[in-house]
DNA sequence: ACATTTTTTTGACCGCGGTCAATTTTTAAT
DNA sequence: ATTAAAAATTGACCGCGGTCAAAAAAATGT
């Protein structure tokens, strides 16, 4: 037998089934109710092999967020098709809190905050300047700053690292408070009221 | 012998001991690397008596943040003595940021951030709106709002909220680069450039 | 087909965080 | 001073996260 492609080897599968099995039971009973003896239970494979494919449980979680950009991909015509940058960026927004709230959930959310700020080794994906998420908001600041709407004593990617710093910060808020207020809600007013603003061209 | 105060008790003794040793071994040590076992024996108590007072080993680290209040207080003088409020608010995110990053350091703020979002259970030192820190935040607002300099369309409070919510994603940010860029130097610039824009009154 | 190297899997093992019933010490009442 | 109730202390105990040397399986060379 030929291997196909990486997805297709004995290696690849196992970390899948791993995978999956974690996800399936996260699902199924929260993440902090399960066990990395029964991951691997569930999965059919002994303890040790966890370790051979993720150095702790909440990287499976880290593992996870990267299909994020799927979605963001998903509503890239939807954000765009409005109006002006303000705009965009309050529709991004909205769009992304929404599934964030609904979706995701603040019990995955804090495991990503967490591990993301304890675990040194492992990758940083919601800083990572890489990632759809943030060459979408740069892309639309720019445009912003073509037809005049945005400042421009900034670069782009700067702005939008400062955007996205920001909504961190709300993201952890949410997360200290336990999901104590509407992510939505508030967080399309912390943008409407203080980025917004603060990208805006003075007038 | 009659009780003095509450803080001369046995318990009280035996509580200061352990949060004593504990403080002790971490900055001999660092955090990660002493357990609860070694904290209770450098105290001369069993570890059983950790839980009687902590539920976490990070909740020492919270106990101790409340004492960083005095710093601020401290300066609280030489902020105020500044020109306008934009003035002020740079001012006192200077000294909060260099107060951090000499002083507290990433490896103790990262406990911090981490225990905040995890544990439900422990004070939120760090959005508590009754903390020190949040109050005069908002009387520097609501002093700016008087003199003409500072919007009026949102209450200070909120302001205050929204202000230091985003310095929360500085911090953040910091954290999960492992102290990567300059905290005082980033930090000035993300206040100069994001919060005092969009707290500024649009001329 | 066989031998050799490399990759993958295994589960016993260790120290840790956290629990708790039992014990000791302190406090209060008479 | 004696006794009873309350508070503080203890350390054995449990399951978990994480390690690792050894075993099994797969890949490679001849």
């Amino acid at each position: 037998m030929a291997k196909k492609s990486k997805g297709t080897s004995k290696a690849e599968a196992t970390k899948r089934l791993i995978f999956e099995s974690a996800l399936t039971l996260f699902r199924q009973k929260g993440f902090n109710q399960v066990s990395i003896q029964q991951i691997t239970d569930y999965a059919g494979t002994a303890k040790g092999s966890f370790y051979t494919y993720f150095s702790t449980k909440s990287d499976i979680i880290v593992d996870a967020f990267w299909a994020i950009d799927a979605y963001y991909r998903s509503i890239e015509d939807e954000v765009s098709r409005e109006e002006d940058a303000a705009h965009k960026l309050l529709k991004f927004t909205e769009l992304q809190l929404t599934y964030v709230r609904d979706v995701i959930g603040v019990e995955m959310l804090k495991v990503l905050y967490a591990n993301q700020v304890s675990n040194e080794g492992s990758t940083k994906v919601i800083t990572d300047q890489s990632r759809f998420w943030h060459t979408f908001i740069k892309t639309i600041i720019e445009k912003g700053q073509q037809t005049g709407e945005i400042r421009k004593d900034m670069e782009s990617s700067y702005l939008a690292v400062l955007f996205n710093r920001a909504i961190r910060g709300l993201f952890l808020d949410w997360n200290i408070s336990s999901a104590g207020f509407d992510l939505v809600e508030e967080g399309l007013a912390y943008c409407r009221n203080l980025l917004i603003p603060a990208l805006s061209v003075r007038r």
